[in-house]
DNA sequence: CTGAAAGCGCTTACAG
DNA sequence: CTGAAAGCGCTTACAG
């Protein structure tokens, strides 16, 4: 370490001023004196290479192209920012297998899932591994970890309420991916609420929480022979490539066809969406999932939490009367 | 490395086998064994460590909210991850003088800005510390780096040519930031082709490529006097903002008012929106600019590039005659 | 083809 | 308060 050499001090003291040991003022003032000068900046490889922690947080969002998702990475990093941490991005460029392997070559101290999947074995690996895990967003029934997640039951029968009372009873719902939480509890949530009714036929198409392939199912749906006069897709996306399916095949909005999402992303408000939606609180559920994970940094024996927060229907112009 | 005591060979045993030198057949089968039996990952901190690279490249996105950034991380990811490589991502969490310290510190191998911005010396200094840079997107006159991006000046031409052709004489431009290149160039062949037309008045107001901000110019600009038949905005996400503004203000789009945007964002195609926008092959100047900085790497000292790739008017419904 | 040794840049006890 | 030493997990010459 030249810096110790110029200011002639040892490497350990260089190391004390720049991480809070006790020195001498006189000598603080030299060492950072040269520090400035060359504006000098420790090896992160060196740290976590000796140290019990690399400060590296993995984050796994598999389609950073859902206008949900920079939202969350966002909220996550500025929580990790004010804990001097960092984030390492898995996307869908590489399958999740390599990314996990990634991950630990990197040497994370813990991983945030927010795509976690029945039947997908990747998070329970990485806790095999040793490495704390956090479920957020999506989450997985008996999983042996912290978890965050929206009341997407509730959020299911806010939405099939709001139909029903629009007098609603040919339905449609766009269902998400099979196999996530999210699509699971939400398709839960809005069935139960549709028994509460009479006369009511529900439809169900997979859109797979994906724009191309709901447009295409809804496209379908709506050259049936008795198109459903609403529709409750999982999630924003999917609600937008409904009412542009809809704007395809002439289809009016709300008069012809009322559409309802979940998620109220930022582009939901913009005027000419004005999407009716279900709002869950992406940046909190966030925020929680990262703090959580923090928090299990610091004492890994404390038992699981598994937090619920609260969804909130927006009405907005997507929907009408039947 | 335990691994190498449980396959009874040495550390540079292993070693080699995992980065391919030459191994007795015998010898790497056992050793792949017990790397797989421990689903073994080699630690990256040690390797850049001890390597003359780290493997990650820095890439400098400030707004990950606008709807073009995550399209280029995506494709920047792509060539990286094909390349064998990782991406450290610094938004606007942070300052750029905190990101390009943290950078230093994971010991990137190089840096790619999307931002760069006029009089901002933050680029400047990290070619200072011997760190190979490359501008996206947004360009810097007589920056001694690699560059990449789109003809803007022809894009501004290409909008006001489409403009003048509707024959509209009453024109507005909302402007990106000031001190981007992409700005500055789209104003210039903007305004340049205004110029071979008679009786044009055009207004310019800021809209500093933010949502927001061209929101409440546009809403301003609208409730003015004469307000413009037409406009041309720097970017998309700022022609949302004017769509939607107009939609508030109840003017038509595009019968009182037409509206042109910059970037071609996969958004702008949704029949929802269809927007009249110049289209700039946004993947592709990822790309060239990862590529660009690949090659660096590996040849620091041939002469610096700089690609300018064609951009494409793309003519939809939120524009008409004046 | 393979092993022993040195060293990358730090931090962490341990002396003093 | 400060320095010398060991060691984190790798790779890279260097012998053999």
């Amino acid at each position: 370490m030249q810096i110790a050499r110029e200011a002639g001090v040892a490497q350990s003291t260089v190391s004390r001023v720049l991480n809070g040991g006790s020195v001498a003022p006189e000598t603080r003032r030299r060492v950072l004196e040269v520090v400035a000068k060359y504006d000098f900046q420790p090896s992160q490889a060196a740290r976590s290479l000796v140290g019990a922690r690399s400060g590296l947080i993995g984050v796994v969002i598999r389609d950073l192209t859902n206008p949900f998702y920079p939202v969350m990475v966002k909220a996550m990093e500025r929580v990790l920012h004010e804990h001097g941490m960092r984030l390492s991005l898995v996307t869908d460029v590489m399958t999740a297998e390599e990314g996990l392997a990634l991950l630990r070559r990197e040497g994370v101290d813990g991983v945030v899932f927010t795509s976690a999947v029945q039947d997908e074995p990747l998070a329970h690996r990485m806790i095999g591994h040793g490495i704390p895990v956090v479920l957020c967003h999506r989450t997985l029934d008996d999983f042996p970890a912290d978890q965050v997640e929206a009341d997407n039951d509730t959020a299911g029968e806010l939405a099939a309420a709001h139909l029903l009372d629009l007098g609603h009873r040919r339905i449609a719902m766009v269902c998400g991916l099979a196999g996530a939480s999210t699509a699971r509890q939400r398709g839960h949530g809005f069935r139960k609420r549709l028994r509460t009714a009479e006369g009511v036929t529900l439809t169900e198409i997979d859109g797979a929480y994906d724009y191309a392939t709901a447009y295409e199912a809804v496209t379908a749906l709506l050259a049936g022979a008795e198109p459903p006069t609403a529709l409750f897709c999982h999630n924003d996306v999917m609600a937008y490539a409904a009412l542009n399916a809809a704007a395809a095949a002439g289809v009016a909005v709300p008069d012809e066809l009322s559409v309802v999402g979940c998620d109220d992303v930022p582009l939901s408000a913009w005027e000419r969406i004005a999407l009716t939606t279900v709002r869950q609180p992406l940046e909190r559920i966030a925020q929680v999932g990262v703090e959580l994970l923090l928090e299990r940094l610091d004492h890994p024996e404390r038992p699981h939490r598994h937090e619920v927060l609260p969804v909130e229907f927006v009405g907005r112009s997507t929907t009408g009367p039947a």
